[in-house]
DNA sequence: ATTAAAATATGATAAAAATCATATTTAAGA
DNA sequence: TCTTAAATATGATTTTTATCATATTTTAAT
């Protein structure tokens, strides 16, 4: 369903929501080692988040990556997309360009209902939200 | 979700639902073209079909690939894990090891009712049940 | 028996995705 | 203003996946 790039991404970016603050910036080696992603690509990743100001970052010593409050807002399919693109986690199970609710392919109904619901449920879930369940112990930090 | 190999050894088994029977026997290029598969790649991945008894075969003249009666019980699951093996559907959306009910990553609670809905449901469904659905009308051969 | 038409087996190539490396820019602090 | 610690930009390498090609085996029909 997700590129090995979004994943990393959504790792990287639920690590900033729980640890990191506009005064508390974390440094790439501090991101990419808890998070068990390669240092190299989780940078390249995160420079493609800060860009599109899903993320931020302050470059020069004291500097590192953070979330703001504005970044807090931002939805699990917004780090999708960034990466992916829209394209990918909104294709047919089968990739094909024509399948829809009026000429569905022959899996179309076996999975569009629950797809649905799953990517509607990503573009409302913030960052904040899942910090929120990570810190209540609900759910567990991404390995 | 599903590797290339694995949505073009659907196509190709869903083709041979429709259109084959143990009299009449689809020779390679018949079955590439309709689906618009490259040749090559689709034999390679028919063969492993065949041998796994997910389809039919037989060399020679007058020869070619069938789904036997036997052949429409298989499930669309069975096809996913002849090709992609067991894990790759039932990995976590971040691919971690230890993600369960028990342990779950902070995305787990997000996906995985529906996904086990859809999964559960591609156990179910035979060629039989999706060649019917697309004789009737009701969906369409994917290309 | 021989021929030809098919799948099968095997391996080579190409394209894409993942990973690694390094030079450049920026900004804090001495 | 100089040094240093950080992100940023860019590109190279490796690995995986997808695709292509070809030699071998099997079997029906002559």
């Amino acid at each position: 369903m997700f590129s090995n790039s979004t994943k990393y991404a959504i790792k990287a970016t639920l690590y900033l929501a729980v640890h990191s603050s506009e005064k508390r910036k974390i440094v790439i080696n501090d991101i990419a080692d808890p998070i068990n992603v390669p240092k190299a690509y989780i940078a390249k990743i995160l420079q493609v988040l800060s860009k599109k100001n899903l993320i931020s970052s302050t470059k020069g010593p004291k500097g590192g990556f953070y979330t703001s409050k504005e970044n807090l807002q931002v939805k699990i399919s917004d780090i999708v997309k960034a990466i992916d693109g829209e394209e990918r986690m909104n294709s047919c199970l089968l990739s094909l360009k024509e399948c829809d609710s009026n000429n569905p392919c022959s899996l179309h109904h076996l999975v569009y209902f629950e797809k649905q619901k799953i990517i509607k449920r990503l573009g409302k879930t913030s960052l904040h939200d899942l910090a929120s369940h990570i810190k209540d112990g609900k759910s567990v930090l991404p390995l």
